[in-house]
DNA sequence: CTGTATCCCAATCGATACTG
DNA sequence: CAGTATCGATTGGGATACAG
């Protein structure tokens, strides 16, 4: 049943893939990378094993807490990202990839040759 | 120059990828990726060497002419998408992927990958 | 047939202030 | 330390009508 296809398969067979939009699962998988904000959190969170919510902030200065919150909410749901809390004094939160969203990164090395190739 | 790194040195390296927005490229990339309805237009020229527009109008129902127009011209600002305009009666004009366009189709090999073990 | 123009609404983003 | 609340600004998306 989950017997993926080789690439050559693939591209033979891109045009039997449903047209309409509700039966793109693989448009629908992009959705989750479509936040102004996801794919940077994402990408860091790939660099080590755990990291926490200000070094988050550290290393993307940019975005503002409001942001920084909603993204790994948004992750949390789509269990790409695990949340754990410390209750100590001062309390702490460790961010990491679950497996699920650890599997994204050969979505990241394809993404990476091609900037590459083509990237300014 | 151009040597792309193997995957294990991709996984190894991850953590000297700059975290800073700006000198991320990796995530520039995903930005061409962004729009509504981006990745689905990109999906069905994927699957044919060219397409009109009312073709694609018709395998993509939901999408207005606006938003499709839109989506094709940021498509070819970003040299992802040729435009070949034929001045016949009736007029018609063919959208098909560039060589950097097509380039793209390895990335969305691994999202089939990772659809197909999580897709809902 | 392949678009544009216009207008409106909703979602997203961001700044600031404040809290368990 | 790691957030939330609030509000205002900006952007993106969509409906409709019309045009080359």
């Amino acid at each position: 049943m989950n017997n993926s296809l080789t690439y050559e398969e693939f591209l033979k067979s891109l045009n039997s893939f449903k047209p309409t939009v509700n039966d793109c699962r693989i448009s629908n998988s992009l959705v989750m990378l479509q936040g102004k904000w996801t794919n940077h959190v994402l990408f860091e969170l790939c660099k080590q094993d755990s990291i926490r919510f200000g070094e988050l902030k550290r290393a993307l200065p940019e975005i503002t807490n409001t942001m920084l919150t909603t993204t790994l909410r948004e992750l949390e749901s789509y269990d790409l990202v695990n949340r754990i809390q410390y209750n100590e004094i001062p309390p702490h939160v460790e961010y990491s990839l679950t497996e699920k969203g650890r599997d994204l990164i050969p979505i990241f090395y394809e993404i990476y040759k091609w900037t590459l190739k083509y990237g300014k």
